[in-house]
RNA sequence: GGGCCGGUAGCUCAAUGGUAGAGCACUGCCCUUUUAAGGCAGGGGUUCUGGGUUCGAAUCCCAGCCGGCUCACCA
């Protein structure tokens, strides 16, 4: 929506010239500053204790600035409401307090509108702690109109497109971002107090690694070079514990060059974290310490809910892949594969078989056959069968434990089971949150791993590692035994904000850019 | 990328083939403790875009654009 586009409308023209007509009365039509006295969620914090009697003695005074969202004159007099901070304070403004010019701005101004208000604090007679206004600041100008008051903004795509108006019209959407900052916080607070040192990592590199995921692609003018926007920082994180820094961290943004979907953004927010001498099973215990820290600070509970579900942080639940297959396979779709069924890794292509059969006939949107393409490993194929058949069921934390192997290129072999690795993911709320384990720190093993992974990658898997020689000679000069996580930022503030879409956390989502009129 | 659903005034929504409407917002007048303030009067539309069917299209058909949900990919 261009500006000029509305210069012609009415709406804009009348407010452009109440503008005009706010500096005829010589208000600065976009002044420097405004000195206050409180922030309005100041004022509500020192005298929402305060009775009327007790405002009538003191008559404090205080200089306070915010947006416009309600006006009701009533002839000589008037009220408002200045939004700012996530509150909203009233104002009454009469004529025989603020004056004939001040007042004359007060009839000029639209709903949107910013100003300044110096005056002293008193209660209506509804009990209502209001701003009775001595003098009236112009501080900017609102020239499109604001959202509807009463119904907010609705609307998805404006929501999403303009958020600033989102913020402004629906009161929980702020509410959701700012859980979403003590989050951030919580978390650094835990880990800090664990003794893990935050650190950046590049966010351009020249080989993309760390995830299986397709990267997006730029260049570097002067060095004439392609680069990857990351898709993970996990090979930089453990150069770092290679180099001694024990217990490291970081929190910020990946990209994969992946579908847009509920759960997924381009760019998304990951900590990551590694701690030397410590393996997977330490891992799973920090993380239920962690979440539930981060729960219990910003909720005040271990417990929540999601999706219309109570889930509880108190137990986290321990199922292998397999059991998990084994636990929620669809008794429709004949008899359900014991433990000793898919102990021969091979067997799982026979599970997969009877699944597609089933889910064939099923009509529902939901459930499709897997559909898996000739000579896909074993390994591959029993994840994939893992993620049709459970996931969606694993609403209370759950760590699923004994990754495949071959979906599993930086972590280490189960000493009594080479085919899989000491690692788990975290499910809550149906959702993967969490991605962890013993860090693979033989180089030769790792040189090994990233080949096969280069075979993937010339029989078109996009999403393969490429060969990482100096990340292989980093681990060549020593690696301590070393535990890895990482957890999704995104999906973890939906699940405490009760979000079921990943663009409500995430303050600009990517959409399509709009087109110019005209095109 | 596939499937389903949606796009009407600044905003929230009506109008199922027959004169495009309501509430809020906006304009004018009245009103010095209101709060979805109130009263009276008024203005505002490329019904997403382009074709088609029809005497007549917001409405039916086709194509496109944008969005939502969902499936696939992925975390």
């Amino acid at each position: 929506m261009q500006l000029e586009e509305h210069e012609a409308s009415s709406l804009i023209a009348q407010r452009q010239k109440k503008l005009g007509a706010i500096v005829e009365l010589g208000f600065e039509p976009y002044p420097r500053k405004f000195d206050v006295t409180h922030t309005l969620p100041e004022i509500l914090a020192s005298y929402s204790g305060k009775t009327a009697e007790e405002l009538e003695k003191e008559k404090p005074v205080v200089r306070a600035a915010g947006r416009m969202m309600t006006i009701r004159p009533h002839g000589k007099a008037g009220f408002a409401h200045l939004a700012g901070g996530g509150v909203r304070l009233q104002v009454y403004v009469r004529l025989d307090a603020v004056g004939e010019r001040d007042f004359e701005l007060y009839k000029l101004l639209d709903l949107g509108d910013l100003i300044g208000v110096e005056g002293y604090l008193f209660r209506t007679r509804t009990g209502e702690l209001t701003i009775h206004a001595g003098r009236l600041q112009f501080l900017a100008k609102a020239l499109l109109p604001m959202p509807e008051k009463w119904h907010g903004l609705a609307d998805v795509e404006i929501r999403y497109r303009q958020r600033y108006l989102d913020l402004l019209a629906n009161e929980e959407v702020r509410k959701t971002f700012e859980r979403r900052s003590r989050i951030v916080r919580a978390l650094r607070d835990f880990l800090d107090g664990e003794g893990f040192m935050e650190v950046e990592t590049p966010m351009m590199q020249p080989l993309p690694g760390g995830a299986l995921a397709r990267p997006f692609k730029t260049h570097h003018n002067a060095l004439d070079i392609d680069l990857y926007l990351r898709v993970a920082p996990e090979l930089y994180l453990k150069r770092l514990v290679v180099g001694g820094l024990d217990r490291v961290y970081e929190i910020n943004r990946n990209f994969r060059n992946e579908g847009i979907s509920t759960q997924h953004n381009p760019e998304f927010t990951m900590l990551e974290f590694y701690q030397a001498y410590a393996d997977y099973r330490d891992m799973m215990d920090l993380t239920e310490r962690l979440l539930r820290h981060v729960t219990k600070t910003v909720l005040g509970s271990t417990t929540f809910e999601y999706a219309e579900q109570e889930i509880s942080l108190d137990r986290f639940h321990r199922l292998t892949m397999k059991e998990a297959i084994v636990e929620y396979w669809p008794k429709e779709a004949g008899t359900a594969p014991t433990m000793e069924g898919v102990v021969e890794t091979r067997g799982v292509f026979k599970w997969i078989e009877a699944f597609d059969r089933w889910a064939a006939q099923q009509s529902g949107e939901s459930i499709h056959p897997l559909a898996l393409p000739q000579g896909t490993a074993p390994g591959m194929a029993l994840q994939a069968l893992f993620e049709a058949v459970a996931e969606r069921y694993l609403i209370q934390p759950t760590f699923i434990t004994e990754f495949p192997l071959e979906v599993s290129p930086l972590s280490k072999q189960k000493p009594d089971d080479p085919n899989f690795v000491e690692r788990f993911e975290l499910f809550i709320g149906g959702m993967e949150l969490a991605n962890a384990f013993s860090e693979l720190n033989d180089p030769r093993e790792q040189r090994d791993r990233f080949e096969y992974q280069q075979l993937l990658r010339e029989k078109g898997d996009l999403s393969a590692h490429t060969v990482d020689e100096d990340y292989v000679r980093a681990l060549s000069y020593g690696m301590p035994p070393t535990g890895g996580e990482g957890i999704g930022i995104d999906r973890l503030t939906m699940l405490l904000t009760g979000s079921k879409s990943i663009r409500d956390v995430i303050l600009f989502p990517l959409l399509r850019p709009e087109k110019k009129s005209g095109e």
